[in-house]
DNA sequence: GTCAATTCACATGAAAGAGACCACGGTCTAGTG
DNA sequence: CTAGACCGTGGTCTCTTTCATGTGAATTGACGA
């Protein structure tokens, strides 16, 4: 009986899942396409300053930013994916440094990296010294030249340091036969000015800027894909145009113009309708938006969420204003209710900040005179987004 | 009225501790021939 | 004799506490006009 239904809707599923998509894959973000498109100038920039690795030489370590989304990691990958295929002197490691349990530690990402080159590391348990013999043995055990293509460098550098970077700057020096140069990927154009100044000379030596996206660029793009993606004439007039609109709001994000016809796409689908509209396209948007903050908020450790919860109470109070102290003095009051180990207002102070990074909640630093330094907190979030949180709590026994 | 000193309520940093996790090598134990 | 269980040691990682220092404008109080 319970088979039945359940087989009825998989082979339901499956003979829609063809009435608007031909292969959604195409959308999603560990897609590569083959092309990168409008990404010439930049493709060609850092082939050219690569390309000497094939003849044995050290290339320049490279720097590239851009905002998230403009093709910084497409680009690199597909230009050191043909720099490998034309040379096998040529070896690039590829680390995505904001992958959580890759790239926290010096450790790890050593780890990592060895674990590429064929060493076997164990997880925890060795000093940091003798992982970093490891990996630069590994390096050294053939005449080679190791491309690094650390993405989303700043992340490692902000839970790591930047003494790090400065390691592996100068690993050369001590290499024998092979060679390392690095890509450094990041999508905070900033994040280069905050280095050590031996580190940002030795790391920049070349700069590749990627430009956002405008409406018309991610139009072509969207458009090159949709066809792949989606079977002709399922999508309505003007959706894609939408898409790229919006995504061009928000800095040229193809990332984020990507998911929107995705959503898009799966609503219309799940809708049964055999056309995507552009009204699609707006719930799309909404619901991104709103599965982002469940996400993160549902990823948040317990004390967190207690945190969490003292705003949510003490802005349904009606409180404005809301200080650090008020929110310690209601975290306190639900930790002890939920049987939680209060945690020292210096702890919550970090956590605040924390929620603060994650765009959950608003809060901004003020000196209130003889009255004080201390955060001026505010919930950012929409409603329907505040009634998600909501149930997470609840969910946690928290409210 | 002006200006420097004071003061508040935290923010922010640094260091260190606790407890979990893991690898490794040595020792013990049970099973096998 | 050997494979596997078990234990202690030494290392990392994450979360947290403790201690110390920093911060910026409202307030205060001294001073001079």
């Amino acid at each position: 009986m319970v088979q039945q239904t359940l087989g009825d809707i998989f082979s339901g599923y499956v003979q829609k899942a063809g009435a608007v998509f031909s292969n959604r894959n195409i959308l999603s973000h560990d897609h590569m396409p083959e092309q990168a498109m409008h990404r010439d100038e930049q493709m060609q920039h850092l082939a050219t300053i690569l390309a000497p690795s094939i003849q044995g030489a050290r290339p320049s370590n490279v720097f590239l930013y851009g905002k998230t989304g403009t093709g910084k990691t497409l680009v690199a990958r597909q230009v050191t994916k043909e720099l490998e295929k034309a040379s096998d002197r040529v070896v690039v490691l590829y680390m995505n440094c904001k992958m959580k349990r890759v790239a926290d530690t010096e450790y790890r990402l050593f780890a990592e990296l060895s674990r590429e080159l064929g060493k076997t590391v164990p997880a925890t348990g060795l000093p940091t010294d003798e992982v970093y013999r490891i990996f630069y043995e590994a390096i050294d055990s053939r005449p080679q030249n190791v491309i690094l293509v650390l993405d989303e460098i700043d992340a490692l550098v902000r839970k790591v340091g930047d003494e790090i970077l400065y390691n592996l700057t100068r690993v050369n020096t001590e290499l024998k036969q092979a060679r390392l140069s690095m890509v450094g990927i990041s999508n905070n154009i900033s994040f280069i000015e905050s280095l050590d100044s031996r580190v940002k000379s030795s790391l920049s030596e070349e700069e590749i800027i990627f430009p956002p996206y405008n409406a018309n660029q991610l139009k072509d793009i969207l458009s090159t894909r949709a066809e792949k993606a989606f079977h002709s004439g399922a999508l309505g007039g003007g959706v894609i145009e939408k898409c790229a609109a919006l995504a061009a709001q928000e800095h040229g994000d193809a990332r984020k113009a990507l998911d929107l016809l995705r959503v898009a796409g799966e609503m219309a689908e799940r809708k049964k309708e055999p056309t995507v509209t552009s009204g699609f396209v707006d719930a799309a948007e909404d619901k991104l938006d709103l599965d982002r903050t469940t996400e993160v908020v549902q990823a948040q450790p317990k004390q967190s969420l207690a945190v969490l919860a003292g705003i949510l109470k003490l802005t349904d109070k009606g409180e404005k204003d809301i200080q650090t102290g008020d929110i310690f003095l209601e975290y306190e009051k639900i930790s002890a209710k939920c049987g939680l180990k209060p945690l020292t207002q210096r702890r919550v102070s970090d956590l605040i900040a924390e929620l603060d990074m994650l765009g959950i909640i608003n809060a901004k630093v003020i000196s209130k005179g003889r009255y004080g330094r201390t955060r001026e907190i505010r919930i950012l979030l929409a409603r329907p987004a505040v009634e998600k949180i909501r149930r997470v709590l609840e969910r946690n026994y928290l409210v």
